[in-house]
DNA sequence: GCCGTTTTCGGCCCGACTGTTTTCAGTCG
């Protein structure tokens, strides 16, 4: 019994010792196959069952066998034999910074060293001070590695918690002038659900300039190294950031290679070698001259490949589909028109009523479905009828509002002779994972299922919600379903909805991050029951009235 | 160990930066 993250991991520690063994091409192998794993969206029992573990990019064979009896035994043999070979502490040495497998290698053969602490000692007692090639800079450098390895939270941050920061930096760089175009890459850009750093890109034939303008932004805290076209700085939370600044004309290829994901990348130069071409950071080359690189439409083009949108490149099968063609269309930000789960504030008033309204049309939106009552989170609200009256009052003009009730999985409170409500939101509460019998929401059309998560219940709520005709939320946080869930979501048929940020505040990220979320899932404006005209609200079933 | 519109064997992306080097090895992304 092993779950696809214990897989991922074993393969991960199987590469390090490996590598640390000297292995040429096995260690990337088994990291490859980890990065694929890692990134289903299925359980590796499931595709195992149909026998077609040998279509994950990287499982062959021997890893496809591997895979087989960590999944029924819960135990590697080929592992644990691997796992004598070296001390255990050599592994923990392979994750400070700066500190690869060779070195890794050579202090324990060479110095008896096996692990972090013994490291430290050899280098207190003067005796790493003899050992060719390691001088006195290199020294001090492994002693400051040690040492932050220490207090540093290793691991990745959740997106939405590297959203502001990253949105700080960029304004930082832009206001500064400094650089010409300045844009973030990597897996921020990917939206996937963690990052491990951040990366950003600009252009300038000054880099000089946009290291000095960067590095003293307030939230960076030391400079990690800086070079002619490269600065890594740590922030002040210990985040890592790397700024590359590269030539305008070569700002599409440094995008794309910097944008990733690794696999995509190899993925694409594997493709360029092929045809006689180059790829990297700077352009396309044939030969000597360039044949591509200002954007990064020109560098697929070059490729014979249509672009590929951020979200998708995660060599999962995009590049062999943009060789075919133009990808389907992934939804936009201006696909969305509605916006079917928003909250007033507490206590709001016809002021507050008028403001979200007011906001509503500023966006051009054509629906707007307002919570007005609530049964979900145990405390019960419903909104005074001069609010509600006041947004029905406040349709026309091309928008239309709809009155919602979110309700927990025990379905709406008895409401005899109150309300009307147009649907309901439903949403698990933390007591009561589970979707509730359909015939407890019987009073009431199901519009949405919001907060649904990522544990093993989103799985049956995805089905609930199929069955019931509704659509499911997406966005970040443990508590919405992320983009692996919107997929599983989006294959099984069920429609997405992406909030449209009406409400919230203005760097409020949860509506772009729902968004990137949807399109990583690959949905396209068909898949989001809230893209297109207000008419397409009633998709699902005619509202009921209760009461 | 994986993989194949030039391959079932012989390759395996490419460059920046650092420290220790007189031309490169190791690490990182």
């Amino acid at each position: 019994m092993s779950t696809n993250a214990e897989v991922a991991e074993t393969f991960r520690e199987i590469a390090d010792v490996l590598d640390v063994l000297g292995e040429k091409f096995k260690p990337e192998a088994y990291r490859r196959a980890a990065r694929s794993i890692e990134s289903l969206t299925e359980d590796l029992r499931a595709v195992a069952a149909r026998k077609e573990l040998r279509t994950i990019p990287g499982v062959g064979e021997a890893i496809g066998e591997k895979i087989g009896e960590l999944l029924t035994t819960g135990h590697l043999e080929y592992y644990e034999r691997l796992k004598k070979e070296v001390p255990p502490g050599i592994l923990d040495l392979l994750k400070v910074p700066g500190l690869g497998p060779k070195t890794a290698r050579r202090f324990w053969l060479e110095l008896g060293v096996e692990g972090p602490a013994e490291l430290a000692s050899a280098i207190d007692t003067g005796r790493l001070a003899g050992v060719k090639g390691f001088g006195p800079k290199k020294i001090e450098q492994i002693r400051g590695a040690l040492d932050a390895a220490k207090g540093r939270p290793s691991g990745r941050l959740a997106i939405e918690h590297a959203f502001p920061i990253a949105q700080r930096l960029l304004r930082g760089l832009r206001e500064s002038g400094t650089a010409k175009e300045v844009e973030i890459a990597g897996s921020f850009r990917r939206c996937r659900e963690t990052v491990g750093d951040l990366d950003i890109l600009a252009t300038s034939s000054e880099p000089e300039r946009v290291f000095d303008t960067f590095s003293g932004l307030p939230e960076v805290g030391s400079v990690q190294l800086r070079g002619g076209t490269k600065e890594t700085v740590l922030l002040t939370n210990g985040l890592q950031v790397d700024l590359r600044v590269v030539e305008p004309e070569e700002f599409g290829a440094a995008l794309v290679y910097f944008t990733g994901s690794k696999d995509h990348n190899v993925h694409l130069r594997t493709i360029a070698r092929d045809r006689g071409l180059k790829i990297n950071e700077y352009g396309v080359f044939r030969g000597e001259e360039r044949i591509g690189g200002r954007t990064e439409a020109d560098v697929y083009a070059t490729l014979q490949l249509a672009w590929i949108p951020p979200e998708l490149r995660e060599d999962r099968g995009e590049i062999e589909s943009a060789a075919k063609g133009p990808l389907p269309p992934l939804v936009e930000p201006r696909d969305l028109l509605q916006e079917l789960h928003v909250h007033l504030p507490p206590k709001a008033g016809p002021k507050e009523v008028d403001r979200l309204i007011a906001e509503a049309r500023a966006r051009r939106l054509r629906y707007v479905g307002c919570v007005v009552a609530s049964s979900a989170d145990g405390g019960a609200y419903t909104a005074p009828a001069p609010v509600r009256e006041r947004l029905r009052a406040a349709a026309g003009r091309g928008l239309s509002v709809g009155l919602a009730i979110e309700v927990g999985p025990a379905g709406p409170p008895p409401n005899p002779g109150g309300p009307a409500y147009d649907y309901a939101i439903v949403r698990p509460t933390s007591g009561a994972p589970d979707p509730p019998r359909t015939a407890a929401m019987a009073p009431l059309r199901v519009g949405l299922v919001a907060h649904v998560g990522n544990g093993p219940s989103a799985r049956r709520w995805i089905d609930w919600a199929r069955s019931s005709g509704a659509a499911i939320e997406v966005g970040p946080g443990p508590d919405r379903l992320d983009s692996s869930g919107a997929r599983v979501a989006r294959e099984a048929g069920v429609p997405l909805v992406v909030p449209t940020g009406l409400g919230l505040a203005e760097d409020d990220p949860t509506a772009p991050i729902a968004l990137g979320f949807a399109r990583r899932a690959g949905a396209g404006p068909d898949a989001v029951r809230n893209s297109g005209r207000a008419e397409n609200v009633s998709r699902g079933g005619t509202p009921a009235r209760s009461g």
